[in-house]
DNA sequence: CTGTTAGCGCGTTCAC
DNA sequence: GTGAACGCGCTAACAG
């Protein structure tokens, strides 16, 4: 059904002119006399004529689109809101530089398939650690890539918050309110992580930081209980079920702000308070509108998207002579709702 | 910076073989013979060998990515949950399919300049007005298209919800409640609309909703208040203090979810109680953590997704014989906690 | 300055 | 198992 595309060779035909002139019509029509030019995208109007965008992008080596590459199933990825949060800002500097972003999930379970086959001419990714074999498709197909809480590799650009100092900070301010029976929600391991690899991934930067916190009051990261679930609300959900039926918390520490969210919702559906019978500190600091009483540990989603994708832009366009940056973006502590101090009662 | 990249013909020289062969080894490696394939195929590892995806989607005239057409910047469109939600169940489908999805925000402000430049197979479209130029380049371009929640095009396959009974149901609930003294805040109009079309959009097929209930009650649209925004937290919370200034209302009803969170706020924080000083109702039903408690009006975020992006693989893989479908997803009212009676005083 | 000719990019596939 | 054409737009090199 429906006719042949009209191709650049039509509008040479019906105008007399040759595939350069109408090209250069297009793309640069300085090039050509003012007269051709009209009559050449004249005849394009009267023909529906569009420059095929895949035949361009080909010839040209590129695709005007950036991936966004997240180490789970997309349907998992965009249930975190913090994770929307940063694709937002990466996709309004895609729109600024006319580019448009295109998702990549692993494909068949693979992040290295969908590495291979992705149409892009850069790749963020966010919380995936990065094993070998995909940064070597980087290379061979000479995409460039910036990593958001990626692995602490020197030779991959990078933004990223402190997360050992952070999560020191969020365990010290429930250790500070006197909690001692604390419970811990972590985040997946790196799903596709190689073994024999020893960069260090988000989670264990975090715990990094916990045991840090923990030995400044004498303890030990075995005293606590952890849990590990994905980054959603209702996985958050379960794992504070799980917590409160296994032991007596006073405190939760959650990894990330959503997972806190739900456990929040758990505790409450149990009929615990918060923050009076247990006590919540999240991790992300959502500007969301739901969260302004969770008390959390504060980076800028905004601040993470837009820093990365400024950067991948600046490499793109051969602006940025270093070869690997690594920003950090800054981090606090939000008082919230969801702290008290424990009761001495023991 | 970097060697070139290996093409296929140099796996063809490597080996001795042809670039048909080479190919075969990859697409249908039962058409050569297996000492070929493997002689070729270890050739392409030792020369780290990756068909480029993009003269490969050339060549076979397909991108394996499917658009989701926005008709704001994402940053507007991303901070709607709702929307999130639709998107993620999208991109679930895409990847049962081997598929990506990419994100296309108006180009320089221009959704036909998107639409022209696009390399997908197929796209969605969500709230989006269908103006006629935009049809024509997808026909031109072959491109087939979904819509979501938008114009009642008879030639264009859709999703949507019945619009007009969803919000006469919603205006009728806060009608029987006894309010009178009500604003509404819808939501932008096209802003790319032809006035030339007579197509009817989404605000004024609810809007219709809307006339309808009140003529129940033998009131006029114009007893109440409207005001308009975009379907974000803030632009609601300011929405809603335009309305708390402007005047003293008992009821607010909203088109969108993410709206009436940001009013319930506003509100909140003008010292007013919801649902005993104002009364609030929204539209989407969002299945979020936050928004349990809103009375609204349910349309599943997951069947909207799913339906349009099965029924989007389906034209493409030709298994579609009509040619234009519309699919409507039932609707509901949810209680929730933000409606109240209003008190006979006057 | 204006316009053309002749490839090129890279993988796929028809016809032998 | 192969040679050669093909898809479509871009552009270096060249001629008037």
């Amino acid at each position: 059904m429906g006719k042949k595309r009209v191709t650049i060779q039509d509008i040479a035909k019906r105008t007399g002119y040759s595939k350069t002139a109408v090209s250069f019509a297009f793309n640069s029509p300085s090039r050509i006399s003012k007269k051709a030019v009209e009559k050449i995208l004249e005849a394009a109007k009267e023909l529906d004529y569009i420059p095929d965008p895949t035949a361009r992008n080909f010839s040209l080596g590129r695709h005007m689109a950036i991936g966004f590459l997240v180490p789970q199933s997309t349907a998992v990825a965009l249930a975190n809101p913090y994770l929307v949060s940063v694709m937002r800002s990466i996709a309004a500097i895609c729109e600024e530089n006319g580019y448009m972003l295109t998702l990549i999930p692993p494909l068949h379970s693979s992040v290295t398939e969908a590495v291979k086959s992705a149409t892009v001419d850069g790749i963020i990714t966010m919380g995936l650690y990065m094993e070998r074999s995909v940064v070597d498709i980087l290379r061979r197909r000479n995409l460039s890539i910036v990593s958001i809480d990626g692995t602490n590799d020197e030779d991959i650009p990078s933004v990223s918050v402190d997360d050992r100092a952070a999560a020191e900070l969020q365990m010290r301010k429930i250790l500070e309110y006197g909690h001692r029976r604390i419970a811990v929600i972590s985040l997946p391991q790196a799903a596709y992580s190689d073994q024999n690899e020893r960069r260090i991934y988000l989670t264990e930067r975090r715990m990094k930081g916990y045991c840090d916190a923990l030995s400044q009051y004498s303890l030990q990261l075995s005293s606590i209980k952890v849990v590990q679930c994905n980054a959603t609300f209702s996985s958050g959900y379960k794992a504070a079920e799980d917590i409160i039926s296994s032991g007596s918390f006073t405190a939760i520490v959650s990894m990330s702000d959503i997972v806190a969210l739900g456990a929040w919702r758990a505790i409450r559906d149990k009929g615990l308070r918060v923050p009076d019978d247990v006590s919540i500190i999240g991790f992300d600091g959502m500007d969301d509108y739901s969260s302004k009483e969770l008390s959390t540990i504060v980076q800028s989603a905004d601040d993470k998207g837009r820093m990365a994708a400024n950067m991948l832009f600046s490499i793109i366009n051969g602006e940025d002579a270093e070869p690997a940056r690594s920003l950090c973006v800054p981090f606090s502590f939000r008082e919230g709702k969801t702290l008290r101090a424990v009761l001495k009662k023991d």
